[in-house]
DNA sequence: GCCAACGTTGGC
DNA sequence: GCCAACGTTGGC
């Protein structure tokens, strides 16, 4: 079992829009970054990750979900009318690939990226990294553990 | 293969 | 809205 950090913007998609979904289940699809393409493709169903929120009022950690498919090809990238449309990508020669989340839960409260930057132990996450986008990135048992007890903290 | 220009990310 | 950092593109 592996854990992950997948970032989205709540504004587009929040952790309280995938408890809405049917199964509250939804593809993460949009991700045009070969490596967390790569992450995503080595991802294990059952697989557990933090689902962050970026580019809003608070940065942080809201909720973990699991990964209930594993990566199979994003039909967004060809579909020329999707904001991330790639012609690199078609139906025969798929580019990118997306997986499936089920929602688990939301945190009591958030882990914020201020906590989170404040915490010796994390500091070497691909988060709190200068100049560090990936969108979709591996997170030790390790900062697993330690980012849950901080939930309670 | 180099590198300038450009677009994107994402915190602040 | 600003801007630093990074990835990608494309001319040469």
């Amino acid at each position: 079992m592996n854990y992950w950090l997948m970032k989205s913007e709540p504004a587009a998609f929040s952790i309280a829009d995938l408890q809405t979904r049917p199964k509250k289940t939804e593809h993460w699809d949009g991700v045009r970054n070969y490596q967390a393409r790569n992450f995503m493709r080595a991802m294990k169903k059952g697989d557990l990750a933090f689902f962050y929120h970026s580019s809003c009022d608070v940065p942080g950690i809201y909720g973990i979900v699991e990964i209930n498919r594993e990566a199979y090809p994003d039909p967004t990238a060809w579909d020329p009318e999707n904001h991330h449309y790639d012609p690199k990508s078609t139906p025969e020669r798929p580019l990118w690939d997306m997986v499936d989340v089920r929602f688990q839960r939301e945190l009591k409260r958030p882990v914020t990226l201020a906590m989170i930057k404040a915490n010796a132990a994390l500091k070497h996450m691909p988060l709190v990294q200068r100049g560090s986008r990936l969108s979709v990135l591996p997170v030790t048992a390790s900062e697993w553990n330690t980012l849950l007890k901080m939930e309670n903290t």
